[in-house]
DNA sequence: CAGCTTCGATGACAGATGTCATCAATCCGC
DNA sequence: GCGGATTGATGACATCTGTCATCGAAGCTG
């Protein structure tokens, strides 16, 4: 019997995984959660053989739940995400998760995927896997990223420049520059275009 | 015996909830639907009780799809949604939903949302009624609310224009209104307000 | 028909934004 | 120490964006 953690925002998923996951005989669902906070505390108290989290969820993202129940307790992590980014893949892998599961998965899958990481070996997503395989390296520097992570809130640039301590010029700057690389005519392009690569 | 179908565009979800719904003795899912043009495909061919149908579904929305659904079967329609949109809950009930659900509903409550909607009466979060009914006016014409919803897509003014067959000016000048009325600083937070208001 | 409103457009202006050259300070390698 | 790279800043310039006044063409409304 493996017994599982769930941990997701929306209560109406999770309870329907749980649901899903509890109709296998070999599995059962031992703790919830409904934030990353939650998510270590309910890890920690319950100590079961595997933790299945949402990437989206606040506070922070479930990459660092993940990294931490995984310090703690040193159990496999399947991460599910709705948004399929290559370099998330990438860091959730560098991370020690176990297994990164689209939620365009079928769910008739997703037992077979928690056996599997259970069993020490790993799941990857194969289109996912393709495009982070394929991808180019982000050719943004570390400046470069955290403006642009300001500049998707939808903050003008003297907000952001108060947001990172720099002076105005110096973020327009930086912006300047990340649009050049990445070919977008406007910050916000910059910043969308960062995010779904998800390198930021 | 209930007979419901379902369309949600994350099958993952999909089958979730389809797991959940099956374990009530007197629910069973006949369809399902990845899409909102399948839906209604799925809902003219399987002839259910019910829809459970989520609103963010591409094409278009699945708000659509349950008006042709209603159209062309007269059944009851649930809706579930991740955001819980007050004019979005106004304009599904105008289209006679019978039930608004947003995804943090717990998911032991979906199930006796469903009977009570397909006995013909009427489900809506306790939550989004109240901001429903307290909410103001959308003081935005339907030139603004057109150009703001292409304005989302992070476009320039210039493809905006273009987009709507409209001189640049004059999108400058629907917006700059747009923006008056929101108090909003630039087109990009108006476009974000109105988004989140529900009225795009 | 005269008056009024609405819609789309134009022009002018200030401020914000993107591009570029340049510079001072710091850090690193040798 | 020297040379080079990196970081943060500044100023100049062109373009984009937001604000405002104004105008013409329809469309109604009496």
């Amino acid at each position: 019997m493996i017994r599982l953690m769930l941990a997701d925002d929306e209560d109406l998923i999770r309870g329907a995984l749980a649901a899903l996951l509890e109709l296998e005989s070999d599995l059962t669902v031992v703790g919830e959660a409904r934030d990353s906070v939650a998510a270590v505390a309910v890890a920690v108290g319950r100590r079961p053989d595997l933790a299945v989290l949402d990437l989206e969820m606040p506070p922070g993202d479930g990459l660092r739940a993940a990294t931490e129940i995984r310090a703690a307790l040193g159990i496999p992590v399947v991460l599910v995400t709705r948004h399929a980014r290559p370099a998330v893949l990438r860091r959730a892998l560098a991370a020690g998760v176990g297994g990164f599961v689209p939620k365009t998965t079928p769910a008739s899958r997703l037992a077979a995927i928690i056996r599997t990481v259970h069993a020490g070996r790993r799941y990857v997503d194969p289109e996912i896997a393709a495009s982070a395989l394929t991808e180019n390296e982000c050719p943004l520097t570390a400046r470069e990223l955290e403006i642009l992570s300001v500049v998707r809130s939808g903050a003008p640039i003297l907000d952001v420049a108060a947001a990172v301590h720099l002076a105005p010029g110096t973020v327009r700057n930086y912006l300047s520059a990340a649009m050049a690389k990445l070919g977008a005519d406007t910050r916000h392009a910059a910043a969308r275009q960062a995010w779904e690569q998800g390198w930021i």
